[in-house]
DNA sequence: TTCTTTTTTTCGGAGCCCGAAATAAAGGCT
DNA sequence: AGCCTTTATTTCGGGCTCCGAAAAAAAGAA
């Protein structure tokens, strides 16, 4: 059953909803929050003077003088970079990335560094990302807020607490417990993610009026990931992550996937498949473990220049991937979908096959409606979405907490 | 973005809190719902007995004497019966049937007729419809409370404002806006809702243990039809009702659906294609528009004794659900899956394949722990959905509001 | 300088929840 | 039978929170 709502929750709940009309990143005016929240001005008030008292909030730079209009000018609001700095660290195939972020967004420190992480032994692959993080920690200048959250990302199936890393393609360890490892050596908050999911948490900061409650993201890199927004908020599954596009069947019986069995989209749409199909090679040839971004981009050329087993290869790719599509058009309706990573490099090539596909299933009826986003490169998504993802539960749990009214009225007694 | 709390919504969402304890069936006291919302005594004690004066909630009769405790007793408390009514109408192929709910739950009335509905113009059916409504409110008991909703319920596909049927096989006819007719008519409001949804829904208030958050309930009849229930509330899509797990793909360019396209789930389990196959027709040939029951069950005797087209034809049912479960599995967890329909007689026929195919996919690492509820006759849940779906509205959008409070006070001044 | 206009703050009022105390309704004990 | 103990429910006072109205502030316009 849902719980009780309290009395204190009520302030808890509009101080946040304050925050997020700031964070919205407009600079808006109490008299805009108020308008935006259908909050009475009074409260609007009461509630900004507290979150500026405490830090939180602060006023926005006066900025352009420009358009003059008579009465009281406006006051913009913005929030305080000083507030906190949040770690967001990004654990990828043979790279890992910490960054830290102000409390506003800002990027403030970013390291980049390239561990091998197949053959690292689990006790040296969380090593290196503690090392790492102590670095970065270490030299972060003097003016930063206190680091009150992390957000450790990875490829990969993370469990439904966000406390661990379950699989993941870039290591032969499962079941790593990062969220413990951190927070025992740094005393800070951390959740494991998993990178589609701040991939989305990123689009939907980007651009609201288009990822709004229901949109998908698609990774297109060595295998396929997913994440999926519904209703406004992340799904994750009872048990683990959960949004293994990838391994939806999309041919009963089909090829040799990664995860040893046959038939899953990325068996056909992963890198390492349209490697194999090019290649000539049996549809169940053992997967190899990656391919480096050169040989995919040939790959995509080749296939451009003309027909072939390149072209094949991603046209079946394609194929996979629109019948994907349609199988979740079927379920949730059509909804945007964002397609991300290096894969998109080729989307000319398989968009053909991939829509045509879609064509032959339920989402067809919708056509040509159905529109894609593309962004070729990840990081950039992810870290912006660990960072955001990071700030949003500081914003929503933390901050929003109006712990400082108590604590005065006490001392008055 | 979301609205601000108001100071008011505070005990509207309490008060449909006490209400929805209430519900639940146990007959609780006051002190019970104090431990189960989280909410003081003297809250629950002021919302109850505000509830009680507006003839919501009542005293329960003093039941059993049995366990007799030390200190006072709890009094029980329950729903008033008549504090309201609602009318369930469920139109399925050539079956209208009108029900009338107390406020309690109960069925006060049940009205069934068999109306043509394939054949039926669009006016003539609405019709059907409206006067059976008609019928059954003039016949029910004089001390039945205020009829407060009408639920509709249909197999089929509906708008997701709720007001439409969108398309249905049990109708030549797309887009009736039943819900606008029956308003006009009957000044009451109405929603027009997918019958698997309903179903999901009663399941859910019957076994709220097992079907809590996330759980798939999945009906078996002509064609096949899905509730989608996800992070406690029931998925609708943007534009339609969604969760047609029936028209995700199985095969590619595989066995006519009755959609028009190919290789469709439903067309290799829904029962045209079972009755299709078994005949030895070809993949190809049209479907027929229904089978009887007492068919369906003989090719399920027919497949129980022995090898041949009966057996091959469920086989092939059961790989076909099994495989859309297993994607299912992929992207959302493994999570409960409730059958219901016809088609459940034949479960031992095809669960086999049905298994062996999850095993297959992602799904299949849960292995043997996915359990299947079965329940033959699916009017009685859809009925009973229906009229829940209802009275949740009742509870949370109009008996929540505490108006006699607000009046009470005005009268003062 | 003195209006207007618009924004923001201040102030009183009302609603809601909570904890503590009071009241109610049993059974237990002598 | 009468008082004690236990548990449930109601009453009461206090503290927050929100709101609307009025006041104060900060401009441009006249």
């Amino acid at each position: 059953m849902t719980v009780g709502v309290r009395h204190d929750d009520l302030r808890k709940r509009n101080r946040a909803m304050v925050i997020a009309a700031v964070r919205r990143g407009t600079q808006p005016s109490r008299t805009e929050i108020a308008n935006a929240t259908g909050l009475s001005h009074s409260t609007i008030s009461t509630i900004s003077s507290d979150l500026m008292e405490e830090g939180i909030l602060a006023l926005a730079k006066p900025a352009e003088p420009g358009v003059l209009k008579r009465g009281r000018p406006q006051v913009a609001l913005d929030l305080n970079p000083q507030a906190a700095t949040v770690v967001s660290i990004v654990l990828s195939l043979n790279t890992l990335s910490v960054t830290l972020n102000d409390y506003n967004g800002a990027a403030i420190l970013q390291d980049l560094s390239r561990p091998p992480t197949l053959t690292l032994s689990r006790q040296a692959l969380v090593g290196t990302v503690i090392d790492a993080v102590a670095l970065a920690l270490e030299r972060r200048p003097a003016s930063s807020g206190p680091v009150l959250r992390m957000t450790f990302t990875v490829q990969g199936i993370t469990d439904s607490g966000a406390r661990r890393l379950l699989w993941s393609p870039i290591t032969p360890h499962s079941d790593v417990a990062f969220a413990d490892a951190l927070e025992a050596r740094f005393d800070v908050p951390v959740t494991v993610e998993n990178d589609c999911n701040m991939i989305s948490v990123a689009l939907r900061a980007r651009a609201p009026e288009r990822y709004q409650d229901n949109f998908f993201t698609i990774l297109l890199s060595n295998g396929i990931g997913m994440g999926l927004m519904l209703r406004g908020s992340l799904f994750t599954g009872a048990h683990s992550s959960a949004g293994e596009f990838g391994h939806m069947n999309h041919l009963p019986d089909g090829a040799l996937c990664r995860c040893g069995r046959r038939g899953c989209i990325e068996a056909y749409a992963g890198n390492y498949a349209i490697y194999r199909h090019a290649r000539g090679e049996s549809e169940q040839a053992q997967p190899v473990a990656d391919i480096d971004d050169a040989t995919m981009v040939a790959m995509a050329a080749a296939a451009r220049r003309g027909p072939g087993p390149e072209r094949e290869a991603f046209q079946r790719a394609g194929e996979a991937i629109g019948y994907g599509l349609g199988s979740l058009f079927a379920l949730f309706d059509p909804a945007p979908v964002a397609i991300v990573g290096l894969g998109t490099s080729a989307f000319d090539v398989f968009e053909p096959t991939m829509r045509e596909a879609i064509a032959r299933t339920a989402g067809g009826q919708h056509g040509t409606a159905i529109s894609f986003d593309l962004e070729l490169d990840e990081m950039p998504l992810i870290r912006e979405g660990s960072a955001r993802h990071a700030l949003n539960v500081i914003d929503t749990q933390i901050f929003a907490n109006s712990v400082s009214a108590g604590a005065t009225r006490k001392e008055v007694v």
